[in-house]
DNA sequence: TTAATACTTAACAATAAGTTAACATTGGCT
DNA sequence: AGCCAATGTTAACTTATTGTTAAGTATTAA
């Protein structure tokens, strides 16, 4: 789902704080709407459909929280990314706002560096996760998301470059990746690891895994079969 | 699809990188287009259509992934090669670059020497992986991407050097290979062995593929039929 | 900080793949 | 036909590649 411009709505009722936002975010290039308060901000989100929407926490009438629940009982908001804005003091606000279903908070005065650094991230996750469907082979599945690994009904939580291992493999099930692909797909230009390096993870998910599941093909590589 | 000149297309929103990487690689003889932005990358990869494409990752409105992606949903680019750059310390960077359909990723700042070596093993890859199509014959059938023969229903897994023999055998067949050209091909000029060598690898397919799949040609090579 | 976890390395073991040597068989040749 | 160089066959041998372990580093969490 890439598009070509990414919609952001604003909430708050300090205007100052609207417009040090929206100057900062529209030079970025993303196309910024308002609100001064959660009622307004609820109608234009269903108008606009943004895709995502920064909620301050301390607004009279209907706080950030109460908003943020209000947008996550509509259907439409169900996966809409939600930031929080928070005064840097109020204690529980990152407790409350997660569970009010906020997916980041940010505290005030905002950082127009950090807050853009966050919000790409988040965006980025957002965007990678909705199209990263989990794979499952036989018995085997995985949640790029999560980290995680299912085997048949249990749960299995791998380090990082296992993970991308495994991830590999099974991107592309029975074709046969050789140490070269590997070592550059999993391991990247920074490090330059010696071979056995390879050997020593692939044994590590047998181990967990089961010692069928990562064929090896000598002289040419290993297989996920 | 051999071509005279490869066509690299930069995409990054920051002039020096660019720069730097274009004068790098035109000194090795590729042929250098940029864009600052994923929307006009796009567009400009249409026009030149590049053998590889080089993204950022972090990009202000349309970031390397969603433009990678964007990329791999038209025909034109399903098979091009894209390599994304990425900080060293995005943590997402490596899955969702799987993810979004990258071929390989390098993390900035950028070594010449490193990116070059890269580079050219990727280009190097994907030439030969092109060339490696199934080939079919009678009721044989080779898939070099998994390492495998059929042959009707049966799967049959071949070591290395048979796997090699029976590929060249195949990719012409009916033709006639001395054992010079065996040699050579499945061997390379490197290694020097004894003539019988050939015979027992012929022998090994006749094996498992049946007898009458490769013919001696006494006093001038062997072929498929 | 310490503790814990992840990652890498090195030394050695195990094994499949590849090679060779010795001998058998074949088939084109005079 | 019968010779004989080329190829077939077998099993023992050699080697390259991978497996394994444990210990050393680095990284992360507490």
């Amino acid at each position: 789902m890439s598009r070509s411009v990414i919609k952001i709505l604003l909430v708050d009722d300090e205007p100052d704080v609207i417009e040090f936002m929206s100057y900062n975010l529209k030079k970025e290039g993303y196309s910024i709407f308002s609100a001064s308060n959660g009622k307004d901000g609820i109608e234009l989100a269903k108008k606009i459909n943004p895709d995502l929407i920064v909620l301050d926490v301390m607004m009279p009438e209907m706080d950030g929280m109460a908003t943020c629940r209000a947008l996550r009982s509509l259907e439409q908001f169900k996966s809409t990314l939600i930031i929080f804005l928070t005064a840097r003091d109020e204690e529980y606000s990152q407790i409350s706002g997660f569970d009010a279903g906020a997916d980041d908070y940010v505290t005030k005065p905002v950082k127009p560096r950090i807050f853009l650094s966050r919000l790409q991230a988040l965006l980025r996750r957002s965007d990678t996760s909705k199209k990263q469907l989990n794979v499952k082979i036989g018995d085997i599945e995985i949640d790029p998301e999560k980290y995680l690994v299912y085997k048949g009904t249990e749960t299995i939580e791998l380090p990082k470059k296992e993970f991308l291992l495994l991830q590999l493999l099974m991107s592309k099930p029975g074709r046969v990746f050789n140490r070269e692909e590997i070592m550059s797909r999993v391991w990247g230009n920074e490090s330059i690891v010696g071979d056995r390096t390879i050997d020593v993870h692939i044994r590590k998910l047998r181990e967990k895994l089961g010692d069928e599941i990562i064929k090896t093909m000598k002289g040419v590589g290993y297989k996920f079969d």
